[in-house]
DNA sequence: GATAATGTTACGGC
DNA sequence: TGCCGTAACATTAT
């Protein structure tokens, strides 16, 4: 489910629940959801992988983490491992294996969000400071770093530094500024392939190295390593993505 | 059945 | 204090 694109696709299927008033909420998050009773539903507003819907006196926020899920009007199993369910007169969602909390309404000013990398509000120039100022940052930590780029997930990581020719390990402060111009840029770009392509379903079809054993370009074999301090794995080509 | 994976947070040690 | 590494959480496909 959960880099930031999907985020926003499940931020439109939950749209239609807008301006309807809640009748019933239920599931094991740990809060007191009596309160949320009787409170409308008046925006969702999405932050990189986490999504707030924001009520009368509060907000509630969800993040899918890795293996998060949702789903809308279900039929079937009241499941035992359901987190939170909110009900209106029009219908029910579901959210499964997340983290869900309240969150005080005055919060949502305290965010960045033009950090925010599928936001109209994002801010390239700032990302830009950002990085600047992390020289010794790895470019694969850097792109998951969710203050600079939220919404930016492992997948989307791999996919950019392919496209712009750069190896992971690579050091932010080594980038030449095109370079790193282009990091941005392609960070917002390929964050919104990725929506259009789920959206269609056919995302994995376009996955150039993530999972891949073999570059699409030149023909060698990928590497597959963890890399930077978030460890995470990540698939490069030696020859077609340059260490800086 | 073991393993790994689109993610984050909490905690212990230095 | 603060940084770092590791564990913890939890689900599903291979």
């Amino acid at each position: 489910m959960p880099e930031g694109p999907s985020i926003l696709l499940m931020k439109e299927n939950l749209q239609q629940f807008i301006g309807n008033q809640i009748t019933e909420a239920s599931g094991n998050a740990k809060f007191e959801k009596e309160p949320l009773i009787g409170q409308t539903l008046h925006e969702i507003r999405t932050f990189g992988k986490q999504t707030y819907l924001v009520l009368d006196h509060v907000a509630v926020r969800i993040h899918l983490l890795m293996f998060g899920s949702y789903s809308i009007n279900e039929q079937t199993k009241p499941d035992q491992n359901l987190r939170l369910s909110l009900h209106f007169k029009t219908g029910s969602m579901y959210f499964y294996t997340c983290s869900v909390k309240t969150a005080d309404l005055d919060f949502l000013s305290s965010i960045d969000w033009e950090a925010d990398i599928m936001s109209d509000q994002w801010n390239p120039e700032k990302a830009e400071k950002k990085l600047k100022s992390k020289p010794k940052m790895m470019a694969c930590d850097a792109l998951m770093d969710q203050d600079i780029f939220s919404g930016v997930g492992n997948i989307i990581k791999n996919e950019v530094l392919f496209r712009i020719g750069v190896q992971p390990e690579s050091l932010v402060g080594n980038l030449p500024p095109k370079k790193l111009k282009e990091l941005i840029a392609e960070a917002r770009n390929y964050s919104f392939d990725f929506l259009k392509w789920k959206r269609e379903f056919v995302l994995k079809k376009h996955w150039l190295v993530h999972t891949k054993t073999t570059c699409p370009k030149c023909g060698r074999k990928l590497v597959k390593k963890q890399t930077g301090l978030g460890k995470r794995r990540s698939f490069y080509c030696e020859k077609d993505q340059k260490l800086y």
